[in-house]
DNA sequence: GACAAGAACGAACGTTCGTACTATTTTCTC
DNA sequence: GAGAAAATAGTACGAACGTTCGTTCTTGTC
């Protein structure tokens, strides 16, 4: 890996990081550069344009995330308890791959949610096959016997996901201390309606 | 109501639909000021800063949640009546109460979580003041013996929130023309969850 | 060690931002 | 309907924005 790939490296992450407080829009070139100690246009001419800076943050993101929580995830016993991992480890991804605002993907979800463009598709995309991680560990755990086989694994995705929005939420606007171990129930309650009734 | 207090309604008004849609930080105060047909400078004087400009949108949007949302449904009897009311008139809400990029209190929490200010300040208590007026419901409906006591009102309104973020969340952004069916889904799951056990 | 390619720089661009002033017009009050 | 007060417009400002340009320094290759 030559010399630029690696700033360029450096300067997505730490552009992930700056938009997850500011947003993506309120990213700007010259803090970011700014912050890193490099001049505007050396910055720039990584990227030639704005928008193309916040895909590939955006991108950068995503295959951390692949890597941080769905792959360790994958490696979790089939059924319930790799659902379970799914969740465990979303609640460890904004403290491995620091963003002190908080999860880019849901700071961007709110921003990008009105305004066409290739973030957007691209967010779009990503959050859709993280759903879909979600629904077919929900899938396997029906297969194994687990989970009841009503259990509409797209509504459990959707109902997972919002845990993780209302988390995030009362944590970081509220300021809520519990609001992860409430979190933790609410999907603790999810898991237990899903589950096949004993005996 | 004199006509200036008017033009500053109708400014709010205007402010929050966009404010909803690109948010209360990207709202500027010409791009407002051409929509409405009035000079920079002339909108500008009716609020001496942007801040107070964002302030007041939030103030105004809060207004008439109340009225629009939280009023009526209070006139629901008390107890799972008046739980469900407070769900299905929120879902009226971004209706009731234009704003073309959902609701402004999503996008907002999404940008004021890290940026210290009054806005922040104002928010964060209307939040708040709007989960105790769930949690309040939700604790009339154990005491008329609809709910079980055991059922944590706090959690419950955390619960509802989340539900209401997802369907913002993949109506919105997904576009999941199915999402509100979901979420309806989701939030009788909860009312079943805490209802007394027949017999 | 020469030399091309790539990376970073500083300065400048046109535009837009929020805000400050002063003037003009409109509205309200007696 | 005159005069005070309020509302709107006009113009200007300094700062910050994304982007372009030509130049310099650094890196890696033969």
């Amino acid at each position: 890996m030559g010399k630029g790939e690696l700033t360029r490296q450096a300067i997505l992450e730490h552009a992930v990081g700056l938009a997850s407080q500011v947003g993506l829009d309120g990213l700007t070139i010259s803090r970011l550069a700014e912050e890193l100690d490099l001049s505007k246009s050396g910055l720039f001419a990584h990227f030639r344009s704005k928008e193309a800076l916040q895909v590939q943050a955006l991108t950068l993101a995503a295959e951390r995330f692949t890597s941080i929580v769905i792959r360790p995830a994958l490696a979790a016993p089939r059924g319930e308890p790799r659902v379970r991992a799914l969740f465990d480890r979303w609640l460890e991804w904004p403290k491995s791959f620091p963003q002190p605002g908080g999860c880019i993907f849901v700071a961007a979800s709110a921003e990008l949610d009105d305004k066409a463009g290739p973030a957007r598709d691209l967010l779009v995309r990503l959050q859709k096959e993280w759903l879909d991680v979600i629904a077919g560990a929900v899938r396997m755990a029906s297969a194994e016997g687990h989970f009841r086989k009503s259990v509409d694994p797209l509504q459990f995705a959707f109902d997972t996901y919002g845990i993780m929005l209302v988390g995030h939420f009362a944590s970081r606007l509220l300021r809520d201390p519990k609001a992860w171990e409430r979190a933790g129930r609410a999907f603790s309650n999810l898991l237990a309606a899903a589950r096949v009734p004993p005996n």
